[in-house]
DNA sequence: CTGGTTACAGTAACCGGTTACATTATTGCA
DNA sequence: TGCAATAATGTAACCGGTTACTGTAACCAG
C-alpha cells in the first residue's frame, strides 16, 4: 500500500503559487502579514486546486483540535434536543466541531472517548465522568465545563445546572395543598444524578412541610426515560395493587410519557384519579393529554451557556464557578387544574410558597 | 512558546517497557504477534503512564480518522432523537466518534465544516449538500451515505429512507373518506426535502383519487418545524380566514405541534372542527391532546442502517442503492376517530386503500 | 544439515501541517 | 546618513504516531 494520499497538500498549493509552504499556512491563518500580491495568488490557487487543510495534521502541528467535545451516558431523551440546540449553536459560531459521544461509568474497561487527545475541551453532562476522571484532568489543565452537575469540592470546574429543589418543592407543594393529594409517588433519575438528588429533596421537604410521611414504597426508579417509567409504572400497578397513589412526579417530562401511558392502558384517569406532573417543559408537553404540568427549565440556555464558558476556558478566563438557572413552575391540567382555577391557584401559591 | 507537550508519548512508553515505538504502535493496533512477556509489560507500562494515543497523530500517520460525520441543516426537530439514537448505537459498537455538523445550503461562501479531511466518511441528512458536492465527493471515493434523501441519477450513493407518498395518499384518504374532509390544508416541509415532496405527490393524488380539487392556498410552508407551523397557521387564520379548512396534514409530527398550539388558541376544536395529522409517531404523539394520528415511521432503524452501510463502505463493500423502510398509518383522535370507531375505520381502508 | 518459513522486534521515513529562527528589503527617525 | 524597527518571506525542525523494510532466532520439512 502506497501511503501517497490522492488529497492536495499545503507543497502543492505551495508550489504552484510560487511561494514557500510557511507562507500558505500564513495565509491560511492570517497570523502573519503577507502582501496583497501573494494573497490573491493563494487565493486563486486554492480555489484551483480545492485544497482544504488536513485538519489532523494541523492538529498535530499546532496542539488544537479545534474540537468541542460533549460526554453523556445516553441519549434517550427528547430533553437532548434543546440542549443540542444550544451547544451547537454556540459551537458552530466559533467554527469548531462538535463530538457527541456516549460513555457509562459502567464501561471502565476503556478510556472515555473523548478527552485531550482530540478535544480542546468538552461538556460532561450529569455523571459521564467520575469525580476522579473529572479532579485528573483539570489537574492536567483540561477545559472542561459541567452540564447539570456541580464539581467535586477540591477543584474549580466550572459548572452550568437549573434549580431543582426550590421548583420541585413548589411542585408537590400545589398537589398537596391545591388537589389534596396525600400519596405521591416519585419516579427518580438515574441514581447520582445530581438533578435527581435535588428534585428528591424538593419533594421530601415538601411532604414534610406538609405533615406528610415519606412512604419508601411510593419511590421508584424511572430514569428519567419514557421506557424505563412506562415499564416501572406497569410493575408497580400489577404487583403492588396494596400501595394506594394518587399523584405521580415523574421526575420529568419524558418519563411522565411513559406514566401517562401506564396509566392510560390500566384504566386510571388523568388528573381525576391520579395526578402527574413532569419537569423540563419540552416542546410536546403543553400538548398532552391531559396537557403536563411541569417545571419550565431553560435547556437551551444551558447548553449555550456551557459552550460559551468553554469558550472562555479556551482563553484562559475564568468564567463562574457555578452558574445557576432559574426554573418556573407551569401549571396546566395534569396536576387537576382546570383554566377556571387559574385565579385560585395563584392565590394558594401566594399563601403557600415561600 | 514550547512546542513540548505535556502529554506522554509513544516513545515514552516505549522506552520505560525497553522496547521500540513499532512494538507499542502494534501492541495497540494488535495487527502483528507480540509477544507475550512484552504484551504484559507494555499493558502495565501503559496503565501506569496513563497513555492515552494521540488521535490526530494516529489519523495523520494512518489515514484514518476513526470519525464518522453526521450533517444536518438543523436539530431544531424531535425527530433528530431517534435518528442519533441509531446513529450513536452503531458508530459506539465500531469504536468510531461521531461528529455532528449542520451546514445550510445558503452558506455556499466556507465549505463543509465535515469531509474527507476530518472524518472516514459522513451521513447527509436531507439536503445538507448539494447534488454537486456529492458528485464531486463521491468521485473522490469518500464514503456516505444518505438519508432521506436518494442520492442523483449520475452517481451511485446508498440512501436510506421511508416510504412516504403510498402512507401520505392513506393518511389523506382517510381524512376524506371516514371523516368527510375535503378542505385539507397541507404545511410543506423545507422546499427541497424529499420527504416533502412524497408526502405532496400523496397528498395530492388522495385529493385527486376523489375528485377534490388542489386548492393552492391551502398548501403553507411550515418547514417541518414546530415554531414555523405554529407562527403559519397563525397568519393563516389572521389574514385569510375566508379560506375554509376543515383538516391539517402537519407535514409531521413536530410541526404538528406547532398547528395544535394556533388552533386551540384560536379557538377551534380538533378534531370536531378540524382534524390534524402528523408523520413519524414520535414518543410524544400518543399523548398529545388529542392522541395524534400519524404515521409511524422507524427512524431509529433508518439511523442504524444508514450508519451500518457507512461502515460496510468502509470496507470495500458495495451496500443496496435505496433502502425504503415501510411505513404505517396510525389511526388515533386527532383525525376525528373515537375508539369504538376502529372496527369501521378498518372496514373502510379495505374498501378504500387499494 | 540446509533452505525456507514463521515469529518477533528495531530503524527510520513519512503523514501534512505549524512555527522558531534566519534573511532580505523597506521604512522611520535622530 | 546611519541604524533600528518593521514587513514579507524562506528553511527546516517538529508534532506523535504508522509502517515498509530489515534483521535475527527458532522451527520445520526434506
Amino acid at each position: 500500500m502506497t501511503r501517497k494520499s490522492h488529497s492536495v497538500t499545503i507543497r502543492q498549493v505551495a508550489e504552484k503559487a510560487g511561494v514557500s509552504v510557511a507562507t500558505v499556512s500564513r495565509y491560511i491563518n492570517h497570523n502573519a502579514p503577507i502582501s496583497r500580491d501573494v494573497s490573491e495568488r493563494l487565493k486563486k490557487v486554492m480555489a484551483e486546486l480545492r485544497y482544504v487543510p488536513h485538519a489532523a495534521a494541523r492538529q498535530l502541528a499546532s496542539q488544537k483540535t479545534r474540537v468541542v467535545g460533549l460526554l453523556l451516558n445516553t441519549l434517550h431523551n427528547d430533553f437532548f434536543v434543546p440542549l443540542l440546540n444550544g451547544i451547537e449553536a454556540v459551537v458552530r459560531k466559533h467554527e469548531y466541531n462538535l463530538v457527541i459521544a456516549t460513555y457509562l461509568l459502567g464501561s471502565r474497561d476503556n478510556p472515555p472517548p473523548i478527552g485531550p487527545h482530540n478535544t480542546d475541551g468538552i461538556l460532561v453532562f450529569s455523571d459521564g465522568l467520575s469525580d476522579d476522571d473529572l479532579v485528573a484532568l483539570h489537574h492536567r489543565n483540561f477545559p472542561m465545563v459541567l452540564v447539570h452537575r456541580t464539581a467535586p469540592e477540591s477543584v474549580k470546574i466550572p459548572s452550568v445546572t437549573v434549580e431543582n429543589k426550590k421548583v420541585s418543592f413548589e411542585l408537590i407543594n400545589h398537589l398537596i395543598k391545591v388537589h389534596g393529594r396525600k400519596h405521591i409517588m416519585l419516579l427518580r433519575g438515574p441514581i447520582f444524578q445530581e438533578d435527581s438528588y435535588w428534585r428528591e429533596t424538593g419533594y421530601r421537604s415538601a411532604l414534610e412541610a406538609n405533615g406528610i410521611p415519606f412512604d419508601e414504597r411510593l419511590m421508584l426508579n424511572g430514569d428519567f426515560e419514557r421506557n424505563t417509567a412506562y415499564k416501572v409504572m406497569n410493575e408497580f400497578i400489577a404487583t403492588e395493587k396494596q400501595v394506594p397513589f394518587d399523584a405521580v412526579f415523574a421526575g420529568d417530562d419524558d418519563a411522565a410519557i411513559g406514566v401517562l401511558k401506564a396509566l392510560h392502558e390500566n384504566g386510571y384517569r388523568v388528573p381525576e384519579d391520579v395526578s402527574v406532573v413532569g419537569f423540563d417543559d419540552l416542546g410536546f408537553s403543553a400538548f398532552l393529554t391531559p396537557p403536563l404540568t411541569t417545571v419550565s427549565a431553560p435547556t437551551e440556555a444551558v447548553g449555550r451557556i456551557a459552550t460559551e464558558q468553554l469558550f472562555s476556558l479556551f482563553d484562559k478566563q475564568s468564567p463562574e464557578g457555578v452558574t445557576l438557572l432559574p426554573t418556573e413552575l407551569i401549571i396546566r391540567r395534569s396536576c387537576g387544574c382546570t383554566t377556571r382555577d387559574e385565579q385560585s391557584i395563584k392565590e394558594v401559591e401566594a399563601l403557600t410558597i415561600k
